[in-house]
DNA sequence: ACCTATCAATTGATGCATCAATTAATATAA
DNA sequence: TTATATTAATTGATGCATCAATTGATAGGT
């Protein structure tokens, strides 16, 4: 039992960093392949998948910074991979839309994603993913439900 | 089997953003708390852990880039928390020290770290911490495998 | 109708990371 | 020994994220 904490307490330590570094690794490898950033191809991802929505709407999907979003959005339009166009009902929301030329990014990206995604994980059973998917879930949970002010 | 497939890919799909997301939140938690940021902690407590070391010691340990560490040293040394002297048999590698002051605030980083994890991870079995810190393991040996170019 | 609340989006300041180029010190080869 | 390589650290430019303050549009109370 004492081993046992102290075991945990070990393997737990450097969790967090260790966390922090793959994170960032992962990104940088899609970064290198792709020539763009992970939350690119999330946020044209998103627009896709769930049609015309209000930058509102993504930053709450996505969990990013509503400035971090706006500055992504500019220069995705700028880039015309995007639309955006004042909704008229309410003209403080911004109604995004993909352009072809955003299709065909997107796909692109989703390619490259997957042959990473292939690469790192296909030595891992389904269940090793679940459990995983489940931990990075209950840490999200546990972070946000201490509820930081 | 096919059906297995096809779930493994739905759990894996957002599995690199949620991973992201996670490692995001982490850090902030970890920043409101300690009004620091955990590659501080990890300075501090590889500087104190190690000894004397040089900062391309550092660099290693922390796989982080060479730049961001002097900057990180320098704010440091301006906070007196560490000491930096030019070692006298090669000139060119500067060795770190940690001061009383940075003991202290070491000790502090640690015990807010430590309480944020017991928080996250106290509902959670030995097991599963381990299984997790191997996943993060492979994901790391995998990505720097690839050796991006 | 008008003042005020609120809300979505934006802008500005800042922190932390990266890469590329530079500086300073040492090692190596002619 | 002197010119050249290499090496550790630094500086400069940039990307992506955050928070705080602001702008522009709408809703609600009087």
């Amino acid at each position: 039992m004492e081993a046992k904490i102290i075991k945990r307490c070990t393997e737990a330590d450097e969790l967090f960093y260790r966390l922090h570094l793959v994170s960032k690794e992962m990104n940088r490898a899609f970064e290198t392949m792709a020539h763009t950033s992970l939350t690119k191809l999330e946020i044209l991802f998103h627009i896709d998948l769930f049609g015309e929505m209000s930058q509102l709407e993504l930053i709450r999907r996505l969990k990013l910074d509503a400035s971090a979003v706006t500055r992504h959005l500019k220069r995705m339009e700028a880039e015309a991979f995007i639309q955006r166009k004042k909704e008229s009902k309410d003209r403080r929301f911004m109604l995004l839309s993909l352009t072809d030329k955003g299709q065909r990014e997107l796909k692109r990206l989703i390619a490259i994603k997957e042959s990473l995604q292939d690469d790192i994980l296909s030595v891992l059973t389904n269940e090793q993913i679940v459990s995983v998917s489940k931990f990075i879930e209950h840490i999200s949970e546990q972070i946000n439900d201490r509820g930081f002010k």
